[in-house]
RNA sequence: AGGGCUAUCGCCAAGCGGUAAGGCACAGCACUUUGACUGCUGCAUUCGCAAGUUCGAAUCUUGCUAGCCCUG
């Protein structure tokens, strides 16, 4: 029997290249476009970001270009639900969210997953970084091959159920090849830029963004120093995320940080560098990718936002999906709202939520 | 009212007769889940004002002006 694949293409080359690939594997494919939030700038290009219409031109082209099926599925009200919503309270609670990876989790690999399975499509593709392997009668998340892309933070909390039915074919491959491969289809696409930044908040103005979504005007308040001297005035906390130097219009000496926000009163601790750095915190919303809470604690190296390295340090569970982390050596910026993701080698153990620096 | 001190980019601050360091802030670019970090680039023909000495002054002199401190 044929199988058959689900391909959740952005319009960028990344996706482009998974469903070329699938299809040279053998599978039955359909591409499909999660259409996530109203596009309020279509027809203009969008060439940080993704989910436009020009991509989804793009990605319906490649998709005819390979000879499959193509689909634009709506789920703007589950975005809104799911996905801004929690981003835009997270902001007002003074924590830094990280939206993409409640995409995966709500979007990507449940909401898409639910409607491939309906379609009779039982494998869903995307062209993220990371390998999944099956090992000793266990999925296996892993890094990718290719390093400065990995990508695998982000999918901390994929379940062995869900892993079972995912694939991820770029997973082995470089960036470098990738885009080669894309040249090779011919894919209009194959020198697209890499998108980034958060695909709902164009410009980065995600005060606007929370404003259109709902949110509340935050008032401005007070920056204070580490002795709670009040130094300044700030814009609101959802200006401000732990570790953040520029934007701050305030000058010392010395670059001054963002340490500590405070929703209730409203305030801004502004410190130095040194003062950023802790080694303790608490992780809640565990996903352990095996499915088996450790029962022990145990070393691994641990990764607090995404483009930071990750170190070492010891997890120690303290319930069925929360843990206590303490890193051997201090680490910059924890920051409340970002996930902690744990690794054993190149192998993602399984992730959280940061909650609270102890 | 007398005496003293200081005036250099939005902020801090080098400079001490030889033709304006640096940090912060800000802007742009790169990187990026983050108006985050980080990196790179840019940012005072001009030193409170006026005049003088000098080949040459932000640096010396004089006079204004402003602020600070002390004495009454």
């Amino acid at each position: 029997m044929n199988k058959k694949a689900l391909i959740a293409m952005s319009g960028g080359v990344d996706s482009s290249v998974a469903a070329a690939l699938m299809i040279q594997e053998g599978y039955e494919c359909i591409g499909c476009t999660m259409k996530l939030f109203e596009n309020k700038e279509e027809g203009e290009a969008r060439p940080k970001s993704c989910c436009s219409l020009d991509d989804v031109n793009d990605a319906r082209r490649v998709s005819h270009a390979l000879g499959m099926p193509y689909y634009v599925f709506n789920y703007k009200k589950d975005f809104e639900e799911k996905i801004i919503r929690k981003f835009v309270q997270s902001y007002e609670h003074g924590v830094t969210p990280n939206p993409c990876i409640d995409c995966n989790r709500y979007m990507k690999f449940d909401k898409l997953y639910e409607r491939a399975k309906l379609l009779g499509y039982d494998t869903i593709v995307t062209g993220h970084y990371a390998r999944v392997e099956f090992i000793n009668g266990k999925y296996v998340l892993k890094k990718s091959v290719d390093e400065t892309k990995d990508q695998s933070y982000v999918l901390y909390d994929l379940t062995q159920e869900k892993l079972k039915h995912i694939q991820f074919p770029l997973g082995g491959l470089t960036k470098t090849r990738v885009r080669e491969i894309a040249e090779e289809y011919g894919f209009l696409n194959a020198n697209k830029k890499d998108s980034q930044d958060i695909c709902f908040v164009p410009d980065g103005d995600y005060a606007k963004v929370m404003l259109q979504y709902g949110g509340n005007v935050l008032p401005k308040g007070d920056f204070i120093d580490t002795d709670g001297n009040i130094i300044g005035q700030h814009q609101g906390i959802s200006h401000y995320t732990i570790g953040q130097r520029k934007g701050l219009g305030i000058s010392f000496p010395e670059p001054r940080y963002v340490t500590h926000v405070d929703p209730k009163e409203h305030t801004i601790t502004l410190g130095k560098n040194e003062d950023l750095f802790e080694t303790t915190f608490q992780v809640k919303d565990v996903n352990w990718i095996s499915g088996e809470v450790p029962s022990e604690a145990f070393d691994c190296k641990v990764k607090v936002r995404y483009r930071q390295k990750e170190q070492t340090a010891i997890v120690i569970p303290t319930s069925a999906d929360t843990v206590l982390v303490q890193y051997f050596v201090k680490e910059r910026a924890i920051t409340p709202g970002q996930a902690a993701v744990f690794y054993m080698d190149d192998v993602i153990l399984g992730g959280g939520v940061i909650e609270k620096i102890t």
